[in-house]
DNA sequence: GCAAAAGTGTTACCGGTACACCCATGT
DNA sequence: ACATGGGTGTACCGGTAACACTTTTGC
């Protein structure tokens, strides 16, 4: 397509290159994954992430941003690469690199009814069925990804309700590292960060007293360094 | 190639897939890069880091191993995957996806003639040309891959000789971290790891005591999850 | 009053840092 | 003897973990 003279590059073997991406989302105290029964063979019906194929004039970031729009329909998703899985049979219908991404969105806000017309269901971290080629592997080290990142960021903003109590903070830290964080601690590391800013109302849901509710400060999303939990 | 029937598969473009390695060596107390000077068109003569294109038996492991085998002549060396550079214009000899990794070999062990031959060329990391396309990216984002590694395992065993002392190792993360980590402090860091022996040989090349060599203990590399150094 | 979740306070401990100091040896 | 790099000891400080405790409110 580029090419205009006799090319070094035209000599060189072309791949089909995809990209898959685990999209997780929270709900219910639970990190969830959303899975799709693929559409056709190999491995027809069987459940896999969604994916999509690079095009030749986008970039792999705006190939899964296409695919998150056509998926959950949602623009503006927080995401990051994963890694490349390359194995020449990884993919019995043929050779095809495959880059993994994770992505994080908010579960109330995606087209629910996009994604159950194709067959879409979200699975809890804990408890998903096993899926086609690579992708248990995939899934594994997304979570580990962001699992990384929830150490050393923290997350939340794309995961939560835009107003969230630090009760729902500190569960959505312990499904993610699926290990209970203690609410005392944690929240006392929360402040040290100046990050979350306080609202006034309070959120009487899940208690009599009522919590009170916390948005992420605006331009501190994504910009810290802090630790926020120890490995 | 592995196509057998009318193919869903066979309807998406193909992409030219390469690899880029950036290789890390350790050299006078400084890390250092190996850079060549790019063979054609475009930009040629410009320095680059070696890559090669995937071919369509390999997985780009295998692909990184064969160039490495090209470039210094060595087997077994120790990689990593940093991340795909997808940009559709960022080469502009064509449509090239490039993975970046990099590797970690010991400068002394490899083959200088055919370094030479190709116009290869050491450079400190402190102190290097600017490179082709997004080659400079490549390598600061190798760089902070290495950090990072280097922070959650004791590295050193790819990039130091065999026979090593506590002080060459403390040089080494000073190199990587462009920081002085204070000896005393550093020494006793490593001795609560478990991953280095002590030998009775001592080095006197820079020292009228002489310092004790040490090496790393058999199964223990890249199995650690210590903390070396605080972030 | 009591249960239940929100939120605070107290204390002990561990690990990092800074830095002073001792050790061995060639010249 | 003294300079030089190797190696050890110590004292302080801050963050973390464990956990007891108080607050608020609906029932």
């Amino acid at each position: 397509m580029m090419n205009n003279a006799p090319d070094v590059y035209a000599q060189h073997p072309k791949i089909s290159v995809a990209v898959d991406c685990v999209i997780f989302g929270y709900e219910e105290d639970e990190l969830k994954l959303l899975l799709y029964p693929r559409r056709f063979e190999p491995n027809k019906g069987e459940w896999s992430i969604m994916g999509g194929f690079v095009r030749h004039d986008e970039s792999m970031d705006v190939t899964v941003k296409r695919v998150l729009k056509q998926t959950v329909n949602l623009e503006n998703i927080y995401m990051e690469q994963v890694r490349a899985y390359s194995e020449p049979d990884r993919d019995p219908g043929g050779r095809v690199i495959s880059m993994a991404y994770y992505a994080l969105i908010r579960i109330d806000e995606h087209d629910k009814e996009l994604v159950d017309e194709k067959g879409g269901k979200w699975w809890p971290i804990t408890n998903h069925p096993e899926m086609i080629f690579d992708h248990s592997q995939m899934v594994s080290d997304a979570l580990e990804k962001l699992q990384n990142k929830a150490t050393f960021n923290l997350i939340g903003e794309e995961l939560l309700p835009k107003l969230f109590t630090l009760t729902q903070l500190n569960s959505l830290y312990n499904a993610i590292f699926q290990r209970e964080f203690n609410p005392g601690n944690f929240r006392k590391k929360l402040a040290t960060l100046d990050v979350l800013e306080k609202l006034k109302k309070k959120d009487t849901q899940s208690s009599k007293r009522g919590a009170f509710f916390y948005r992420f400060k605006k331009g501190k999303t994504n910009t810290q360094y802090e630790r926020i939990v120890k490995i």
